[in-house]
DNA sequence: CACCCTTCAGGGAGCGCTCCCTCACCCTTC
DNA sequence: GAAGGGTGAGGGAGCGCTCCCTGAAGGGTG
């Protein structure tokens, strides 16, 4: 039951304990027979090093922190963000062999969770997801000097993320309605306090706006609830409107059920595009029209940028490009 | 930039490190006055302990390895389940202090990286979820005589796990598709290396056996695109049937847009049932019966298992109920 | 041939913490 | 008033590892 150690390796192998500890970390300037004896004094006993140990004296964790922020209801418990980047962010650390600690930051008590836990210095690096606006965090971890990278942009000037071209898709969206002679669009929002949903928003103004089209708006919160009750809202605002442009497809999701049964035929009689292409769109009846951002090579380009920033690399955002996959519903 | 040590923190307050260990971890034999000068010295210098440093002593380490298993093609990257329960059982660990390290086993070379990083000693316990039936992890955890829990019953019979009444809601399901007056009842299985794809057929086969009719099965793997294409065979198979009882609602969405597009209408034509009542299922077209089992609860029933097995509790399964969720599509 | 330099193994301190043990002190009790 | 018991603080060993330093051995050079 209990783990042998270094030294029990070294005695087995009869070599010191720095023989063993550098054939364990890889150094070369080992003599190659001195290797084998260790190697296989490591194989017969199973030895695997303890991770504390080490960690206490090189002050290297080979860990990461992952923080979510979660909507404090945690209503959107099939948001494909959190599946997709969670998953695709833990399958890049693990192969370059570090270890996920998955932290939720929903309450002001897991945040404050979180600042203790990283202050700890339990880990090389923080990878942030989906934060609020005015969340305080980003800017509390960055002053602690360790490297932060945020999946998204975030109000911490300081924090180097990864973004969608947000503004530019909700552009591409507007201008294909427009093409396709769609004369009162509107927009549901995502809650305006992440820069992607301002930033979505003011696209899809600016477009409308050189076009000298109104703007028609209404708020929701990336949910498909609130993208139906958004929808509620706005025919009842603005009956003769023929396009909507949802700030995410679960939005849009929810909006197209809202048209369905308000009797409103998608796209005769409104259009409908999203924002994400995540794979429901596809599945919904009409087929969505959605802007493709592939989320996972975001999460991927998020981890690469923070294991730069460990390395001492740059701190300079990225930002992804997208562009628009035409369905049905459009 | 230096971290301050409990030494620090002791010789700030002038009592010995001893008395400020045992104020950091809640002791109760110490005097108020030590307790409030150890507080203040650790306020002004912002001590946190070093885990390692603990971890090495103790050798207990206050953290929990999440294993999922992915599928190897990782297309399902919006699948409710891994956002559900990753974030319940996050969220469960951190509210009573523990670490989540999450770890995904799709390949062998990450099954082997989990199987060494638990037999590492880095975590207290194991919470394994939707692992495949011949998957030998299970079984190699269990054997390391650390406690494991999982999430949905695997083929190792000595890890105890949470599962659903899988057959119970099949039974369900197909009992309610009779009592509509529907009489070729066919059925899309999950994939049949997992149990709880097993029990589901089960159930459903044993109800139509029951009532004397036949069954009409076919494969697979609990994604959207498999449930279409499962049911574009079926429907060539055996074109009268006039319901489908789908193993998940994932596959039932995907049934359901391969129904549409056969023009068969849902349900006047074909009743539909899901399996799982994931968010998404209120919002198909037509909204989508299925049989309800909370995944956060089962989530959440399967942390405290695991909880309880580390504090040395019994090894015993638990099987949650389910109902059955009406909707339109039946 | 003597000397120096390079290469590489071993010794051992020390990372920050816990926990056992010792011991000082005070309160009872007879 | 002395002895005994209980309470609670301090001292210090040691958890398993890395990494600096020392020193032995071998090879090259003048």
């Amino acid at each position: 039951m209990k783990r042998p150690t270094l030294a029990v390796v070294a005695a087995r192998a009869g070599v010191s304990k720095s023989s063993v500890s550098r054939v364990i970390n890889g150094e070369t300037t080992v003599a190659p027979e001195i290797r084998d004896v260790v190697m296989q004094a490591v194989r017969e006993l199973g030895y695997v090093p303890n991770a504390a140990a080490r960690n206490l004296v090189t002050r290297r964790t080979d860990a990461v922190a992952v923080v979510v922020s979660d909507p404090p209801k945690g209503v959107v418990s099939d948001d494909p963000l959190f599946s997709t980047v969670v998953r695709t962010v833990s399958r890049e650390l693990e192969a370059v062999g570090r270890r996920v600690v998955l932290m939720l930051a929903e309450s002001d008590e897991s945040r404050a969770r979180v600042e203790r836990y990283v202050a700890g210095g339990h880990v090389d690096g923080v990878m942030l997801v989906a934060l609020h606006g005015a969340d305080p965090l980003p800017a509390a971890l960055a002053r602690m000097g360790l490297p932060v990278a945020s999946f998204n942009r975030t109000a911490a000037t300081d924090v180097p993320y990864v973004a969608l071209d947000n503004a530019g898709g909700a552009e591409l969206a507007v201008r294909h309605l427009l093409d396709r002679g769609r004369r009162r669009i509107a927009t549901i929002t995502g809650p305006l306090d992440l820069y992607e949903s301002r930033e979505r928003l003011e696209g899809y103004r600016a477009t409308l706006r050189d076009t000298g089209r109104r703007s028609i708006v209404a708020l929701g919160d990336f949910t498909r609830a609130s993208g139906a009750e958004a929808m509620r809202q706005l025919l009842e605002d603005d009956p003769d409107l023929d396009a909507v442009f949802a700030a995410n497809d679960l939005m849009a999701i929810g909006a197209l059920r809202a048209l369905h049964q308000a009797g409103r035929r998608v796209p005769d009689d409104v259009a409908v595009v999203g924002f994400d292409d995540i794979e429901a769109a596809a599945y919904t009846m009409p087929a969505l029209t959605s802007v493709r951002s592939s989320m996972a090579d975001q999460a991927t380009a998020t981890v690469r940028l923070l294991l730069a920033l460990i390395k001492g690399g740059p701190r300079k955002p990225v930002i992804m490009p997208n562009d628009l996959v035409v369905r049905e519903s459009s």
